[in-house]
Formats: structure tokens, C-alpha cells, sequence
DNA sequence: CGAGTTTGACCAGCGC
DNA sequence: GCGCTGGTCAAACTCG
């Protein structure tokens, strides 16, 4: 669950979209991307919440079988970190793509978000990292849960570690926290 | 020219 | 069986 004004999200991958459905319950179509790397099935769905068309919910399936293609790439070179590749639950070194325009929200992880039973795929394929087998997942990754307790940190008490973090995260923050100071006048 | 996107068609699962 | 819905396919198209 991202905060985000473009639907396709650098995640450090390549992703080739198939198709796209309008879906029920929800005035924004749903968007169908594979892993564009042979022999990785990654898929992934971004659809718009019908809540808040600002926040994009994707919703990775399976695991990446090889290092993200950003780590070629100078710009991204912090992917390349040992920890993040080695770390990420699924979709290996998804961290560090989230630092720009987009952030998990701070209520991402205290949610149990569409993950309706996590534990059903868990027992249905093997647990361990190395399997093959695909899991559904939206909140795992190990950048984006680092990210979340920076962020619940930056609203629960103090913004510091947002201002050192990440200017526009915090910019966009501060944006919707006057969005919602609006809402609450307006009420 | 290759890679990626768009979009209508097709298919499978599910409820009635 | 029928209709609805979500997911995928594939031809046409765009773009660099």
C-alpha cells in the first residue's frame, strides 16, 4: 500500500504489464505486470484504492529468482546492498526503490490490509526463502517494513527521522496532513 | 527493430 | 446452464 500520484511504481524491477480490468467496487481499473527477466514469474496487480485514489495498492505474487536489474543502474546503486537483496522476504532488493515518490502509509502495517490469511499460503508452500512456491504478500518486504516503523516513528512522536530521511517523503506527509486539517475544518 | 503498452477477446471459477 | 467477475492472451500499436 503505497502513496502515490503514478501507478507504476519503481520497485527496481522491470515489469511488463498484460492486461488491465476495471474492477467492481472500485472506479479505477486493476493493472496486471510480469517480472520482464525469463523464467521469473513474479507477477504483481496495482489497482487504486476506491478510498483514496492517491494511494496505489499493489500486490506482489511469487518471488523474484534473480537481483533486481536496478542494481546495474549508478543512480540505484544502494540496492545493491547485501542486506537489502539477502533480507527482502520476496522481491529481493525491493528496498531503497521506494525513496522517492511514493511511501508506505503509516497505518499500512498496524492493518491487516487485503492479506486475508498470509499463514494459509505459508503453510501451502514451504516457508523457507529459497521455494518456489508463490505467496501473496503486500506488506513484507524488509525496506518497506523498515520504512513503516521510520514513519509510524516520524507521526507518533517525532518528525526528525523523516527530515533526515527523505525531504519529499516528508513533503508529502506534511501534504496530507494539511489535507486532512482541511477535511476536519470542513467538518 | 525490439521492448513495452493498450485493449478487446477469451477462459475459468463461482454463485444462483 | 447462465451471467458475472477476475485473470490472461495476443494482435495492434507506440516509443526510443
Amino acid at each position: 500500500m503505497t502513496k502515490s500520484e503514478v501507478d507504476n511504481l519503481d520497485d527496481g524491477y522491470r515489469w511488463r504489464k498484460y492486461g488491465q480490468k476495471a474492477v467492481k467496487n472500485s472506479p479505477y481499473p486493476r493493472s496486471y505486470y510480469r517480472c520482464t527477466t525469463a523464467a521469473c514469474g513474479v507477477k504483481k496487480r496495482v489497482e487504486r484504492s476506491s478510498d483514496d485514489s492517491s494511494i496505489v495498492v499493489t500486490t506482489y505474487e511469487g518471488q523474484h529468482i534473480h537481483p533486481s536489474p536496478a542494481t546495474s543502474r549508478p543512480s540505484l546503486s544502494f540496492v545493491n546492498e547485501p542486506t537489502s537483496f539477502g533480507a527482502g522476504a520476496f522481491g529481493g532488493g525491493s528496498s531503497g526503490s521506494h525513496s522517492h515518490s511514493h511511501f508506505v502509509l503509516p497505518h499500512a502495517s498496524s492493518l491487516s490490509y487485503n492479506n486475508t490469511n498470509p499463514t494459509t499460503n505459508s503453510t501451502t508452500t514451504p516457508p523457507s526463502l529459497g521455494s518456489s512456491g508463490s505467496y501473496v504478500n503486500t506488506s513484507s518486504f524488509g525496506g518497506f517494513v523498515h520504512d513503516q516503523a521510520i514513519i509510524q516513528r516520524g507521526f507518533g512522536a517525532s518528525h526528525e527521522a523523516l527530515l533526515r530521511d527523505n525531504g519529499l517523503l516528508q513533503d508529502i506527509i506534511q501534504m496530507k496532513k494539511e489535507e486532512k486539517d482541511l477535511i476536519k475544518e470542513q467538518q
